[in-house]
DNA sequence: AAGCGCATCAACCGCGGTATA
DNA sequence: CTATACCGCGGTTGATGCGCT
């Protein structure tokens, strides 16, 4: 009796196992995804209904990109919904299809922290030898603490307005970094499902391309930014010249071989990854490459019973 | 090969908002 | 109206993997 009801307050709390993942499929299967708590209570699972749900939403939801890094594409965007909304990544996380809140968090926090590092080492090390990295040596950056991650309500930028342009040294030469608003719209074209509407309200992410949904990633319209919005120093820290060869190495997650410069984009950035390169990565798969199409047929077809019919734009 | 540091990711915790009894 | 349960979000932490020395 008493073992029993213990067996029964007993909360699993770590990793999830395969077993696990597939009672909660079943029971999204039949219920939808809500009525996280009965879970327990039904003693399908020892886990809370908070743990279920996490579980759900963070990897086992269909269309989610585990595994793939985020495109210059997505962070681009984090950046500047970062800069508009502060830390409310779950907000971020709606405009960007496949990405979780706490992708976008764990993003964002590596960033930060490689930023941080950057910043700290071009203070400490004015001159290393043997860099591998270029660090840039920032003369007119206010502050060289790591940003903080702090919450900010919407329409409050969570750091203050940098004045532009910044300038930097490398190699004895004075660099002088633009605003990436200026820098956009002087030397990069960019696809036209990002830059052809202009509208008042964001709107979250809503189209599940499916198919195509790792080939080809399709952007909210995201409306200009005041510079003082827009990126704040945070984000700004970002931006040395994004056409220098140290830029891509230290700034962007992706195999500098692919890029290449002259192809469509003016900078020569792939905007779209290429689909091998998306490792799907969920229990026992993580490190199998599989392409996004092989991922969506694991999951039973009646599984999306439940989910409302994705809003396509193509689809009047 | 071992040790170390760093990056990434998955999961937990605490808090606040909302729904319901 | 209030108490409670539930849900969702943001912050944090621990585990793991990887690259470098």
């Amino acid at each position: 009796m008493h073992g029993k009801k213990e067996q029964e307050d007993y909360i699993r709390k770590g990793p999830w196992k395969a077993e696990e993942d597939e009672v909660l499929l079943n029971h999204v299967k039949k219920y939808g995804p809500r009525d996280w708590s009965s879970i327990r209570s039904k003693g399908l699972l020892h886990r809370t209904g908070k743990s279920c749900r996490l579980r759900w939403v963070n990897k086992l939801r269909p269309n989610l990109k585990n595994g793939c890094k985020f495109s210059l594409e997505e962070e681009k965007v984090v950046i500047e919904l970062q800069a508009q909304f502060g830390n409310r990544w779950a907000k971020i996380a709606s405009y960007l299809s496949g990405r979780t809140d706490n992708d976008v968090k764990n993003f964002w926090s590596s960033r930060q922290k490689r930023l941080a590092r950057i910043l700290h080492t071009s203070a400490t090390t004015p001159k290393s030898k043997k860099n591998k990295t270029k660090v840039p040596t920032f003369l007119d950056v206010p502050t060289l603490e790591a940003p903080k991650l702090s919450s900010s309500s919407e329409g409050e930028p969570s750091s203050k307005p940098q004045s532009y342009p910044l300038e930097y040294i490398e190699n004895s030469e004075v660099i002088k970094m633009v605003s990436l608003p200026d820098l956009m719209k002087s030397q990069i074209e960019l696809p036209t499902s990002y830059t052809s509407h202009v509208e008042q309200e964001l709107t979250p992410f809503e189209s599940y391309k499916s198919t195509e949904q790792c080939q080809q990633i399709s952007f909210p319209q995201i409306p200009e930014l005041p510079n003082h919005l827009a990126f704040p120093m945070e984000s700004q820290d970002l931006l040395p010249r994004i056409d220098e060869p140290c830029f891509i190495e230290d700034f962007c997650p992706l195999d500098a071989s692919e890029f290449e410069i002259g192809s469509q984009h003016p900078i020569g950035f792939p905007f779209f990854e290429s689909p091998a390169s998306y490792r799907i990565g969920t229990g026992d798969a993580i490190g199998n490459t599989k392409s996004c199409d092989s991922f969506f047929d694991d999951f039973p077809v009646d599984m999306f019973d439940h989910m409302d019919p994705p809003a396509s734009p193509s689809n009047h």
